[in-house]
DNA sequence: ATCCGATGTTAATGGCGTTGACATTGGGCC
DNA sequence: GGCCCAATGTCAACGCCATTAACATCGGAT
């Protein structure tokens, strides 16, 4: 992003670092890729920016609000994704589909912040200062394909986090092998078929109440 | 399960502990449940146990061979709820209903377990030993659904692995609070409906290819 | 009764998160 | 220009955890 990959991040103008705190975040992505949120060490990402295990204390309270930094970037470079996906496309279901797409290259391209921001421990950072949400840019790319105003019984945001709820599932399931290797099947052919499925049957089933048991 | 969870886990005959392993499990399992996977140690479960830290090793290789076995638990017992809300009913879309339901109540009721199953490294213990899957048991109830034979464009596997992405990703957005929190939304009744509207959408949209861009 | 293997204990090693005391440096102020 | 402070690093130390090696205990086979 704003720091380009190939500097070193243990390049340092003397005794003082002089951009430490960017460096950290940027280590702790790699490591998080490298070695997954289990393997992640704060003393590998003050190792990789050159820097003693001490120091990241002057950037940050603790190893949980690095990680956070993580997720922050992460949500915010999520969400421009999902709004550019959007944007794209003037054919709204070909706008939808892209936004399924863009959620999955983003998971598999970018699985340390992926991982910063939702295997995590479950506290990531307050949603106000993510700006626009990609969930929000997913109920607006809803809209105009169920129609305004919505069908009875067709609550876009319920569709949404259905939609949202999938993407999440089909993104997990498939960083754990357990899609592919299990059954052979292909994530992203797996979840624009299962979106479409989900708006049409929204759709042909508009009027009836759910029932919860 | 085996053990009740009333015994006290430290309770030993003497110098030996008597059952240490199934104690380990349990007690790893409560922890997870009460600290999340991130704050589990293993020097806690053994002084639940009441043993030294280095009892565990005469039953299990590292920390992560224990949260193994309390995922390999979790599998068990997850697959035999499955079965189980399969087999109360005769309705199939009932049926299934159930399944989604007992899915989340699964999560929700053995959060250490469910953490160990998923949230853990991603090397879950090898499925030769759970028996029949909860997956098997998903296929199995959408078969009458989707009739025999399927749809042209219908593939029960294909449909069941969008059912199970979808309970997922409910399960885990609900975990983290963000569903309830966000947008006020009852898990239960979102992927009910959910479910619902994958198989109707899949039954209405047959015959169609899936285009994958 | 004896002996051995399974099961526990203690002590030590090495890594990590975190903190407090001390060092270095760049920039504001005279 | 030179002085001083706040920001930013380094070091050393503490406590906790995972793991292992050496030693202790006990139950059951012989």
């Amino acid at each position: 992003m704003s720091t380009p990959l190939t500097s070193d991040l243990s390049a340092r103008k003397g005794y003082h670092h002089g951009n430490l705190r960017d460096a950290l975040i940027e280590a702790a992505r790699q490591l998080l890729t490298e070695r997954g949120a289990q393997g992640f060490t704060l003393v590998d990402a003050a190792r990789r920016a050159g820097v003693s295990a001490a120091a990241p204390y002057r950037h940050f309270r603790d190893k949980d609000a690095l990680l956070a930094e993580v997720a922050l970037g992460g949500f915010k470079d999520f969400a421009a994704r999902q709004t550019g996906a959007l944007k794209g496309h003037s054919d709204p279901i070909a706008a939808f589909r892209a936004m399924g797409l863009a959620y999955l290259a983003f998971a598999r391209e970018e699985p340390g912040a992926y991982a910063a921001m939702f295997m995590g421990g479950g506290a990531g950072p307050s949603p106000e200062k993510i700006g626009e949400t990609g969930f929000e840019a997913l109920v607006r790319a809803l809209k105009p394909l169920v129609g305004d105003p919505p069908p009875q019984g067709v609550d876009p945001v319920r569709l949404a986090c259905q939609v949202w709820a999938l993407s999440h599932g089909v993104a997990l399931l498939s960083a754990s092998g357990q899609l592919e290797k299990g059954f052979g099947v292909n994530p992203q052919e797996l979840l624009i078929e299962g979106v479409e499925r989900l708006v049409r049957g929204a759709l042909s089933g508009a009027g009836k109440a759910p029932s919860a048991d």
